[in-house]
RNA sequence: GCUCAUAUAGCUCAGUAGGUAGAGCACUUCCUUGGUAAGGAAGAGGUCUCCGGUUCAAAUCCGGAUAUGAGCUCCA
C-alpha cells in the first residue's frame, strides 16, 4: 500500500505497487506523456520503476535539469544504436553526458567522416520515429561480460571486467541494441527529438595516448527543439567573440607559418599587452615583490640540476655556441634561485619574493597550439616566494586575496579552482606533503571558496592550486596558479640560516595570477568581445572632423588630448561623418569626438560613446576629467 | 604528437562534369565638403600555401610537406 508524497506536499495512496509512469498518469495524461523518469526518495529511476513502499516522488520531465541530462544520456545510446545499425562491426565503448550534450566513442576499422555524421543522424531520426521502447534488465557481472563478449564487444567487456564481480549490472535495450548502463533512461526513443551531431574527433581508449585511437562523435541534445535552436544560436554568437577573429578585425596581432605558436603583436594589441603588464607590475610592487630580470639562454647544466632537462628535455628549445649547449629558458624559476643564492640568507630575510616578466619558450606539441591560449613563446606574471614552511599558509592566503583582487579588476567572476595533490612519483616526505596540502586546502576553505580536488595531479615537487577561466565557447584555460615546491631549492643549493643557526633549505612557492599574459589577453579579448574598457582600449578617443574647414580646430583638440596622455587619433579624411562614425564604432573605440561648425564656434566638443550615446557638448577639460576618472577606476 | 577537416586578392567568401580565376568590402584616382553606423564613378590587385605525380591540360584528381581549425593526449 504505497503512500506517495509529491513535491508540493500532496499525498497519493495506492493499493498496489505502481510504476512512476502510472503515478504520473493518475495525475494527468499530459504529465504522463512528458514523463522521462522519476526521483524516488531522492534517487533517479526509470519511469517504469515499480514503487512498492511509501516514498517521495518527483516526476522528471524535460523541464528539469536532470531530465535534460537523461535525454542527453539516452541520445548517446541512440547514437550508438544508429552506428551499430549502419556499421555492424563498429564496437561501442563509452558514451557519457557532457556540458550541453554527450559523446560516444567507437572503435571502427576506419575513421568516421562528416558524411557519415549526417547519415548517422538521419538513422537516429528514423529510430526516434519508430519510438522503440527502452527496457532495463539486470545481469551478474560475469554474465554481462559473457553477453558482451558474445556480441563481439571487447571494449565493453573490458570495462565490465574492471567492475567488482559481486556487483549486478543493468542493461538497457532498445530494439536490437543493448548497452551497459547505470541509467536511468527515457521510456522510449520517441522522447528524443531535439539533438544534433556536432563533430567527430579522435580520442584515445581510456584516455591513454599509448592506446589505440577511437572515433568520438560529439552531439548536443535538449528538452525541446526551441532549446536546441537557442543553443546553436548562442554558440554562433559566442564564436563571434573568438579572439583570433577579433585580432584580425581589430588589428591586434597575427601569427604566421614561419613562427608557429609565436605572436606578432601589432601596435594596438601591444598597447593592451602593456596596459596589462604595467597594471600587474604595480600590483606586485605594492604586495612586496621585487622585480628581477634573468637571461634567456642558460647552460643546460642548470636545467639538468633542476631536473627539468630529464623530465621536459624534449620540449626545451636549445641552441649552442663554442661547444656549449644552452636552453632557451622554458621557465624562470632556476634563474630566480641563482639570484636567491647570491649572498647568505637569514630566516630574517624570508619571505623573499622575486618577480619576473621573463620571455619563456616551450616547444609545445604542434597539435596543442591554439591562438593566444596555447603558444610556444610567452611571458608570465611569474614570481617565486622563498619562505619557511611556517610561512606557507600566510603566503598562500595573501596570494589568493591578491589574485581575486586582480581578477575583479578585469571583470572575471567565474573562476574555476582546483587543488591538485600528491602524484605517485614525487619527491619529499609524506609529512611535508601533508603540511603543504593542508596549507593549500585550509587557505581555500578559510576564504569559503568552491574548489574541486584533483587527486594525484600535483607536480612531482609539490601540490598546487590552479585558477582557470573560460573562453567564449566555454573551454577552460588555466591562468593563475600557486605551487608548493620542496625540491628545487635543495637541488639548486638554496639555503638560509635558521633561528637555531642551522642551515636549511627554503620552501619555494611558484605563483602566477594572470599566468601567460598571452593567454590572459586572449581570454580578456573574448570576455569583452573586443570592446575594451577605456583603460585597456588601444585607442581611447578618435577625433573626427565634419568638413575640411574644421580640420584645424580638430587638430587642436587632438593635440590637447594627446598632451593630456590620452591615447587619441584623428580622422580628417574626406568622408561623410556617418561613414567615419560607422568605421570607428566597429573598431570599438570608446569615444568619438565630433568637430563641426557648432563646435568650432562655441570652442567646445561633441562626444559620442561606443554605445552610441551622445554626451552632448563638453569643454575639453570636462571631457579629459571624465576620461581620467574612468581610466583610474578601470571602468 | 595522434585522429579528422581546411588552405583561392589585404579581409570575408564563390568557383561541384579538370579547359590558364570571380564577388563584396578594403585599396588608388577623380567627383562630392556632407552633422551621428556605408555618397558616387573609374582603376589597380591573385605562381589558387609549398613540393611532387596523373593528364594534351590541374585551383579542381592523387601523394607528401607546412600551417591552421575541431577534438584527444600533454602542459615544468
Amino acid at each position: 500500500m504505497p503512500v506517495i508524497t509529491l513535491p508540493d506536499g500532496s499525498i497519493r495512496e495506492f493499493d498496489h505497487a505502481i510504476s512512476v509512469l502510472d503515478i504520473a498518469l493518475s495525475i494527468g495524461s499530459g504529465l504522463a506523456k512528458a514523463t522521462l523518469a522519476g526521483r524516488v526518495n531522492n534517487v533517479l529511476v526509470d519511469a517504469s520503476t515499480l514503487i512498492k513502499e511509501d516514498a517521495s516522488l518527483q516526476i522528471i520531465t524535460a523541464k528539469d535539469l536532470d531530465g535534460v541530462d537523461i535525454i542527453r544520456h539516452s541520445t548517446a545510446h541512440l547514437l550508438a544504436q544508429a552506428v551499430k545499425a549502419l556499421f555492424p562491426d563498429a564496437q561501442v565503448t563509452i558514451g557519457p553526458v557532457i556540458e550541453n550534450g554527450f559523446f560516444y566513442d567507437f572503435a571502427y576499422k576506419r575513421p568516421f567522416t562528416t558524411d557519415d555524421l549526417s547519415v548517422i543522424e538521419a538513422k537516429m531520426q528514423q529510430l526516434v520515429a519508430e519510438d522503440l521502447a527502452i527496457s532495463r534488465s539486470v545481469l551478474t557481472r560475469d554474465d554481462a561480460v559473457t553477453f558482451f563478449r558474445n556480441q563481439g564487444e571487447a571494449y565493453k567487456a573490458e570495462i565490465i571486467e574492471s567492475i567488482p564481480a559481486d556487483q549486478d549490472l543493468s542493461l538497457y535495450q532498445q530494439g536490437d541494441f543493448t548497452d551497459l548502463c547505470r541509467g536511468p533512461h527515457v521510456p522510449s526513443t520517441g522522447k528524443l527529438n531535439a539533438f544534433k551531431l556536432m563533430k567527430i574527433a579522435g580520442a584515445y581508449w581510456r584516455g591513454n595516448s599509448e592506446n589505440e585511437m577511437l572515433q568520438r562523435i560529439y552531439g548536443t541534445a535538449w528538452g525541446d527543439k526551441k532549446e536546441l535552436q537557442a543553443y546553436l544560436h548562442r554558440l554562433e554568437e559566442a564564436e563571434k567573440r573568438d579572439h583570433r577573429k577579433l585580432a584580425k578585425t581589430l588589428d591586434l596581432f597575427h601569427t604566421q607559418e614561419e613562427a608557429p605558436g609565436m605572436v606578432f603583436w601589432h601596435e594596438k594589441g601591444w598597447v593592451i599587452y602593456q596596459q596589462v603588464e604595467q597594471y600587474i607590475r604595480e600590483k606586485l610592487r605594492v604586495n612586496g615583490y621585487g622585480e628581477v630580470k634573468t637571461p634567456q639562454l642558460v647552460d643546460r647544466s642548470l636545467w639538468e640540476k633542476s631536473g627539468h632537462w630529464e623530465k621536459f628535455g624534449a620540449m626545451i628549445f636549445t641552441t649552442h655556441s663554442e661547444n656549449r649547449d644552452y636552453a632557451i629558458k622554458p621557465m624562470n624559476c632556476p634563474c630566480h634561485v641563482q639570484i636567491y643564492n647570491q649572498g647568505i640568507k637569514s630566516y630574517r630575510d624570508l619571505p623573499i619574493r622575486l618577480a619576473e616578466f621573463g620571455s619563456c619558450h616551450r616547444n609545445e606539441p604542434s597539435g596543442t597550439l591554439h591562438g593566444l591560449m596555447r603558444v610556444r613563446n610567452f611571458v608570465q606574471d611569474d614570481a617565486h616566494i622563498f619562505c619557511t614552511e611556517a610561512q606557507i599558509q600566510s603566503e598562500v592566503s595573501t596570494f589568493i586575496d591578491m589574485l581575486f583582487d586582480v581578477y575583479k579588476d578585469f571583470g572575471f567572476e567565474d573562476v574555476i579552482i582546483k587543488l591538485s595533490t600528491r602524484p605517485e612519483n614525487r619527491v619529499g616526505d609524506d609529512s611535508v606533503w601533508d603540511k603543504a596540502e593542508n596549507a593549500l586546502e585550509l587557505a581555500l576553505n578559510n576564504k569559503k571558496l568552491k574548489w574541486d580536488l584533483q587527486p594525484g595531479e600535483g607536480a612531482f615537487y609539490g601540490p598546487k592550486i590552479e585558477f582557470s577561466l573560460k573562453d567564449c565557447i566555454g573551454r577552460v584555460w588555466q591562468c593563475g596558479t600557486i605551487q608548493v615546491d620542496f625540491s628545487m631549492p635543495g637541488r639548486l643549493g638554496a639555503t638560509f640560516i635558521a633561528e637555531d643557526g642551522s642551515k636549511q633549505a627554503p620552501v619555494m612557492l611558484h605563483r602566477a595570477i594572470l599566468g601567460s599574459l598571452e593567454r590572459f589577453i586572449g581570454i580578456l579579448i573574448e570576455q569583452h568581445a573586443g570592446t575594451f574598457p577605456v583603460w585597456l582600449s588601444p585607442i581611447q578617443v578618435m577625433v573626427l572632423d565634419i568638413a575640411d574647414r574644421h580640420a584645424e580646430y580638430a587638430s587642436e583638440i587632438f593635440n590637447e588630448l594627446e598632451k593630456q596622455g590620452i591615447r587619441v587619433k584623428i580622422d580628417l579624411r574626406n568622408e561623410k561623418i556617418g561613414f567615419k562614425i560607422r568605421e570607428h564604432s566597429m573598431q570599438r573605440i570608446p569615444y568619438l569626438v565630433i568637430i563641426g561648425d557648432k563646435e568650432l564656434e562655441e570652442k567646445r566638443i561633441t562626444v559620442r560613446t561606443q554605445k552610441g550615446d551622445d554626451l552632448g557638448s563638453l569643454s575639453v577639460t570636462e571631457f579629459t576629467e571624465r576620461l581620467k576618472q574612468e581610466i583610474a577606476n578601470r571602468i
